[in-house]
RNA sequence: GUCCCCAUCGUCUAGCCCGGUCCAGGACACCGGCCUUUCACGCCGGCGACAGGGGUUCAAAUCCCCUUGGGGACGCCA
């Protein structure tokens, strides 16, 4: 069996997004778990809407989930003149020819066709004509007008369409452009594409690619189409669901494992198996396995997935992702050390490491503002009272320990339980009534800082 | 409108190809409990689905047909 290639093949008019992490992912997989290639290649015919910013940006997204390409990437813009020779090679062999229509008119065709309940397609009228090139020409396909086009798809299983639902698609744009479904035919025959894994929403584009394929001469590949990734709503994902470049999701604070284990078990499965490195799915994937409906994507899964892939860090990697996020908040650094103990109480406290650092915050502000209705609820006489003789029994040398053992037998004293006493001293420290585990942070705090803070609660 | 695709818990899915082991399994979320200095984590338990209708068959989540619902495509965008 010939080496399998794939291939991702963005066009750089906008950010890497899930959807399109996704099917990377998928064609990575596939050709990792078969010691295939990878490659990439950068749609931008569309000189007018293609950048080298979003180009960037995707190569960054992808380098960021850690999906490494084979080769430098292909850049369609770069290729003109193959798509050139190849559309001259189709008019002179009589499958294509040149159209002289006008885009407006067709566009007012089009929607005659459609208000009349036809398939809006071209009509045909120049198909026949044998002009040649004029300025405002384009050059169309000569497509067959009988029999049906079809192939067995590796997800979806045999599609088939009916040749006169195609129309004569173009080829070759007024501007000397080629159009998508030219360009992509001709790289992925001359790249020795095999596998071609890509969205559901080209299913449409497939019979017209094999035509070409076979005006072309040029030996099929396999397709494979992966469903669509929807919103809540069931409609396609897009913006109103809320963030969808991978991006934006790096800088929320989801780690690539978790992104990569979400969006691969989106869609394709392995038994009742939930958690796969990067490793263990270019073992284990296979687009056998990869459902046929459209899934809808679930932050809440994501960040189950990402807490979890949180814990699993070890604290001196930790440290290194959460610190930016502190730091973007005007703190100084602590030392490693101490930052790596400080990450360790919040590590199993939140689901992104922005919300890590938003719990480890307390143990940097020099007064943590208190909770407005905690401070109500906890500073009461009574409770200031316990913390005054707490302050009494405070000195330099006390270990957490120490303060336990203080804590647990005021609480006797007064005849309360230990809640009673850790909850406003908590308040004291932390601003707030929810936060690690108390001893933890007197240990991290110190005597000096605890002073401080039950100070400035006592007036 | 036309064509294409799809259909198991709210969501992701196992099972479907090779019908019986499925009064349908796992995960997220949700609810309850345990642990506990708070919040989490963890552990235990609960709620919850084969879209509907016809066939085929001794037997259907699994095979066939129809209906309904959803998604996608219909560009000189990709």
């Amino acid at each position: 069996m010939p080496q399998v290639v794939t291939r991702f093949a963005p066009s750089p008019t906008g950010h890497l997004h899930i959807g399109g992490a996704r099917t990377a992912l998928f064609n990575w997989l596939l050709a990792r778990r078969l010691n295939g290639r990878f490659v990439l290649r950068i749609e931008d015919t569309d000189a007018l809407r293609s950048t080298k910013e979003f180009t960037a940006a995707i190569l960054a997204a992808m380098t960021w989930l850690k999906l490494d390409w084979d080769g430098e990437p292909i850049y369609q813009s770069h290729r003109l003149n193959l798509y050139r020779e190849a559309i001259d090679r189709l008019v002179i062999e009589g499958r294509a020819y040149y159209c002289h229509c006008r885009p407006e008119e067709l566009d007012k065709r089009r929607k005659a066709t459609m208000a009349a309940g036809g398939k809006p397609k071209y009509d045909g009228r120049c198909r026949d004509k044998n002009l040649g090139p004029a300025p405002g020409a384009v050059v169309r396909f000569k497509g067959p007008e009988s029999g049906k086009t079809g192939w067995t798809d590796l997800i979806k299983g045999p599609i088939i369409f009916d040749n006169r639902e195609l129309d004569d698609l173009v080829l070759l744009r007024q501007d000397g452009q080629p159009t998508y479904n030219l360009a992509v035919v001709i790289d992925d025959a001359t790249m020795g594409i095999t596998h071609i894994i890509r969205g559901d929403d080209h299913v449409n584009n497939t019979p017209r690619q094999i035509l070409l394929y076979q005006a072309l001469d040029a030996p099929l590949p396999l397709f494979a189409h992966v469903p669509m990734i929807l919103g809540a709503d069931k409609t396609r994902l897009s913006k109103r669901h809320g963030a969808t470049s991978v991006m934006a999701y790096k800088e929320m604070g989801y780690l690539p494992a978790a992104i990569a284990n979400y969006l691969t078990r989106l869609g394709w499965s392995h038994g009742d198996q939930e958690i796969f490195s990067l490793k263990e799915m270019t073992e284990l994937f296979d687009l056998a396995q990869v459902g046929r409906a459209a899934g809808v994507f679930n932050p809440e899964k994501l960040n189950w997935l990402n807490a979890y892939y949180i814990k699993k860090t070890p604290p001196e990697t930790l440290e290194k992702l959460v610190w930016p996020y502190l730091e973007a908040r005007g703190y100084i650094r602590p030392e490693t050390e101490e930052l790596k103990k400080i990450i360790l109480t919040v590590r199993e406290r939140g689901k992104t490491l922005a919300e890590l650092a938003e719990k480890a915050e307390f143990y940097f502000q020099d007064l943590p503002p208190l909770d407005q209705t905690a401070q109500a609820k906890f500073m009461t006489p009574d409770n200031l009272t316990l913390l005054r003789e707490l302050r009494e029994l405070l000195h330099n040398s006390l270990t957490a320990e120490d303060f336990e053992n203080i804590l647990r037998h005021l609480a006797k004293e007064h005849g309360v339980k230990l809640g009673a006493v850790t909850q406003p001293l908590r308040l004291a420290l932390t601003g707030r009534t929810a936060s690690p585990g108390l001893f933890e942070i007197i240990d991290i705090l110190g005597p000096e800082k605890i002073l401080r803070r039950l100070n400035a609660v006592l007036k």
